[in-house]
RNA sequence: GGAGAGGUGGCAGAGUGGUCGAAUGCAACGGUCUUGAAAACCGUCAGGCCCGCAAGGGUCUCGGGGGUUCGAAUCCCCCCCUCUCCGCCA
């Protein structure tokens, strides 16, 4: 939900914003609607003001006077019930369509169509440079036997896989130096649910809009009938949902602000659409584990831009650490989604690949899920809705992918990145 | 999954058809008193929407949705959640 009072004070911002994202939306047919409830709830109200009236007297009353008046309210009643119905299918409508409408990118961000029009900001490290003919992390994996893909396939369908052995560790090891890292600055570990239900789901942003079909929804077997239900809960794609949805529906403490969570969790993607899109390996796979950062300040839009230097910052720590390459490139209009106010993704180089591949995404989200999840603070005295931000801080196995074939050996062993040592009891190469 | 009890303002807790957006207590905030503080006393103290420059007025909200009624926190139906007991279970 947008603020409507801001629509309708620049409907062109918002009509800029929705054409500059792809979405095909009415917004001069939503200002119609906007006029028929501002008719009718006028008519509503005074019909009810009439009623309450009349309730109050009613009990003094005796007599015919007493009959007439109910007779009265009676009539009115049934008026009042036909209004109010028609007022009612105009409001689901009114509010449905607000759940479509974008929030307004800032000026700064590139306007463009898809992801072909997203600009590289910045790079940092060197490429690396292998004196022999280097492996993609498949066949290193399987070779090590710390990935296996086939017996995932087997077990539950393309897209799975096992993480074995120093696989699986390799794995811990960088999930949990990432939590130190984000530790160490004071930030709160949150290990969240991982279903959520659809509210949750709505209040970020994911729904309504096409992320549907993205999210697994959790069923549970009827004895009776032998079918699958809808228990109503879907499957997290990101911990943002529920730790962002942690506060919904509350006035926050605003000298607590801003608050700094870090959600570990399992992430489960459908990736319906992108058949025969990244099918090897490690890159698009169904359930991947992610460290995500997700900030509730202060609507102070200078503020929340520092937050956004300050999230960008802890990944790229990260990555720095790892002494992986990667880049951060300013992400398009077209790219970015309709909750988005800013948006850098890092991509990190990928040897096999040949190419960056995308592996964090940091975004500034203004006050579109604080609305939607009313999430607000107190201040002094105005209750304001609260910003958000995100930014992955780590996520695997994606992130194994340029770990692995960076630091590969001539011999098909894996050198252990020197920050992740202290968290594989002190080892130094897989395969060995 | 079965049986029962509940869900009311920041919290506790009254309220079983009308003058109830809701008693009372606590907390919070402002003030009087005080050198200062405490105590005592006085006052303020829910959010959304609509009209209005404002003052103010109207309306909605007692877990959510629907219904009965002139009128619902209160009666009926469905759903959600919490608690107690039983069953199952990592």
């Amino acid at each position: 939900m947008i603020d409507l009072n801001d629509l309708r004070a620049r409907p062109d911002a918002y009509k800029k914003a929705a054409t500059d994202k792809n979405l095909t939306i009415d917004i001069d047919a939503f200002f119609v609607l906007d006029e028929k409830r501002k008719e009718l709830i006028p008519q509503v109200e005074e019909a009810r003001a009439k009623q309450n009236e009349a309730s109050k007297k009613i009990p003094q009353l005796q007599g015919d006077e007493k009959a007439a008046l109910l007779a009265e309210m009676k009539t009115l009643s049934e008026n009042l019930k036909k209004s109010e119905a028609s007022l009612k299918d105009i409001e689901v409508e009114w509010k449905n369509m607000q759940y479509t409408f974008p929030s307004v990118p800032l000026d700064t961000v590139p306007v463009g169509k898809d992801d072909s029009e997203n600009k590289e900001v910045m790079t940092w490290g060197e490429k690396p440079v292998f004196g022999f003919e280097p492996k993609d992390h498949v066949e290193l994996g399987e070779a090590l036997d710390i990935i296996d893909i086939p017996r995932g396939a087997k077990v539950s369908g393309a897209r799975n896989y096992y993480l074995k052995g120093d696989g699986a560790r390799l794995q811990k090891a960088i999930m949990n130096f990432t939590i130190d890292h984000l530790h160490a600055k004071g930030w709160t570990l949150f290990a969240p649910p991982l279903m959520a239900t659809y509210d949750c789901f709505m209040g970020t942003g994911f729904f309504p809009g096409g992320d549907e079909n993205q999210i697994y929804i959790v069923g549970g077997k009827n004895d009776e009938t032998g079918t699958m239900e809808n228990d109503n809960l879907h499957l997290i794609g990101t911990s943002e949902v529920t730790v962002c949805s942690y506060h919904k529906d509350e006035i926050v403490d605003a000298d607590a602000l801003p608050l700094r969570y870090a959600g570990h969790s399992a992430c489960f993607r459908r990736e319906a659409g992108t058949y025969g899109k990244d099918t090897k390996g490690l890159y698009r796979v169904h359930q991947f584990e992610k460290v995500e950062q997700v900030v509730i300040c202060k609507a102070n839009e200078e503020e929340s831009l520092k937050i956004f230097a300050e999230i960008r910052n802890n990944a790229e720590e990260v990555l720095q650490a790892l002494k992986l390459p990667y880049r951060i490139i300013d992400v398009c209009t077209g790219d970015m989604g309709k909750s988005k106010v800013y948006m850098q993704d890092i991509e990190t180089w990928m040897p096999s690949r040949d190419s960056y591949g995308e592996t964090h995404s940091c975004s500034y989200l203004g006050d579109f899920q604080a609305r939607r999840l009313n999430i607000r603070y107190d201040d002094n005295g105005e209750k304001k809705f609260c910003h958000t931000l995100n930014n992955t801080c780590v996520a695997s196995p994606r992130i194994l992918i340029p770990v692995i074939e960076h630091y590969q050996n001539a011999d098909g062993t894996i050198t252990i990145p020197e920050v992740l040592r202290p968290y594989m009891g002190g080892q130094e190469i897989i395969g060995q």
